[in-house]
DNA sequence: CATGACCCATACCCTACGGGTATCGGTCAC
DNA sequence: GTGACCGATACCCGTAGGGTATGGGTCATG
């Protein structure tokens, strides 16, 4: 299977239509039909349905695309890691959410700083659910994610520490002055959840406001606009005007380092060493 | 990036001759040449180092090499999966080492057979080192490995169980009344260890003999022949003739259940948490 | 119910790319 | 110095992949 059948068949399964997936691909119509129709002739599988109007996916055609993405995100990758190998500014790209694992991070760059032979270390803040396709296609190297909240899934990662959450309150409000707060007594408080980004980077319907990072949710909180469980460490990027109270039944999060399989450079080795004897 | 040059320039690398790839790819050598310019020419970068003499890989040239092996198997493995999805006799494909794990084994199969909507579950067993690629190339869907000894790196897993390990001696051995043995009396005895495959398949050179499987080396021990640290669960194994005695300082093994990411199928996840739960 | 919009497939043509053969040019060994 | 070896170049050919025109089936609309 060559990635130009595969990327037609991806453009295909995912507008759900011929004519558009070939203005896509920037292809006329027929080609790419016959493509397909190639593509599945080799493979000796029926990928899609089509009718005289539309055209919907197989249980085959859901498989190569789901399997196909992850293939081609692998080709792409190898091709991107490849040209930046042949940069004499060797360097390595780490990405992590913008205001997540402060300190962690900050150590982890002194550490490897440390290091002999250490390279230049380039960080990268994002959002969230940005981390994953950089970390996939070969744009970054390394990234710190957050277990449950991110996933995992396809990178080799270390664990890094383990921490309890907190929610984040106005100074002011009256449960500011507690100890601890459960889970129950968090959602009685009946202010809007903010909403995380999908995997899509669409997000999901509801009543609260949309964000991209703990850096940018911290001002929706002094406004009573918003309120907010995050990990521990974030006591350590709020100012005035924001409380952080335990919340002790809240899940744990654990920071984790997480790279690329096969990928496994003697300057990402000796980060991961570091971050991970931190 | 097309699988065909990445295909060409992988024979390449793997030769270091052009004449000898293109005869294993089936071609000519001077397509082949011209296949391996083009790359470098798309890719900007300078993959091999040519004399008249010898080809050699630069940096960018290996990483590619690594990266690329990832990339190519992950779209055979689309491929693979695709076709596997589209027959009407949907099974799901398990890898383990011949031996290893055997009561684990069977409580996972009967656990997931009492499963409502259980397809047929195939159970192919391999010896060492055999499953990894198995489970890359899309034709297993799912493996039992043994930490540390399987690299995990690239699949997503879950623990199942956590072992001391023992070691196997003839029924008339003078060590085999010990309640106990540490590594180094283990040593002490100069039996030769068995040798296992390495990655690709060959052996690392020594005194041991080959062995590709736990129980290949059951009928060694009994000829005083080998001597071999394995998991408690081989005692399970063992007839007479072996005794298994504890050796408490030996690294402990972990038996996981690993998959392919972005593979989770229904079927697979019910094994999964079947697997997890027991 | 007829007509048009929509959408995928087919027919047909053309170009460019992938592959083949012959040969060159450079390097090492004997 | 000569031959063996090896990669690059020159040149030719077939076909795979792309374009345009159009067919044929289905649904919506007046």
């Amino acid at each position: 299977m060559e990635t130009r059948e595969l990327r037609y068949f991806m453009a295909v399964a995912e507008e759900l239509n011929f004519g558009r997936a070939a203005t896509r691909l920037g292809i006329a119509q027929p080609p790419l039909s016959r493509a397909i129709q190639q593509l599945e002739r080799r493979l000796g599988v029926d990928l899609l349905t089509r009718t005289s109007r539309s055209v919907a996916l197989t249980e085959a055609g859901a498989v190569l695309l789901r399997e196909g993405r992850a293939a081609l995100d692998a080709v792409d990758a190898a091709a991107r890691r490849a040209r930046r190998a042949a940069k004499t500014d060797a360097r390595l790209v780490l990405v992590a959410k913008a205001g997540a694992s402060a300190e962690l991070l900050a150590k982890i760059l002194d550490g490897y700083a440390a290091e002999p032979g250490a390279i230049e270390l380039e960080v990268e803040l994002c959002g969230v659910g940005e981390q994953e396709p950089r970390l996939r296609d070969g744009r970054a190297d390394v990234a710190l994610l957050h277990r449950p909240f991110d996933s995992l899934s396809g990178f080799d990662v270390e664990e890094l520490t383990t921490e309890s959450q907190v929610v984040l309150l106005p100074a002011g409000h009256p449960m500011s002055t507690r100890a601890s707060l459960t889970m129950a007594e968090v959602a009685a408080l009946d202010l809007p959840l903010p909403r995380w980004p999908l995997r899509d980077g669409t997000y999901p319907p509801g009543p609260g406001p949309e964000v991209r990072d703990p850096a940018q949710i911290l001002q929706l909180v002094v406004l009573g606009r918003a309120i907010v469980v995050l990990p521990d460490s974030v006591r350590s990027q709020i100012g005035g005007g924001v409380v952080a109270v335990p919340v002790p039944d809240a899940p744990l999060v654990t920071t984790v380092i997480a790279w690329p399989p096969q990928s496994r450079s003697r300057a990402l080795a000796t980060l991961i060493r570091v971050a991970a004897g931190l």
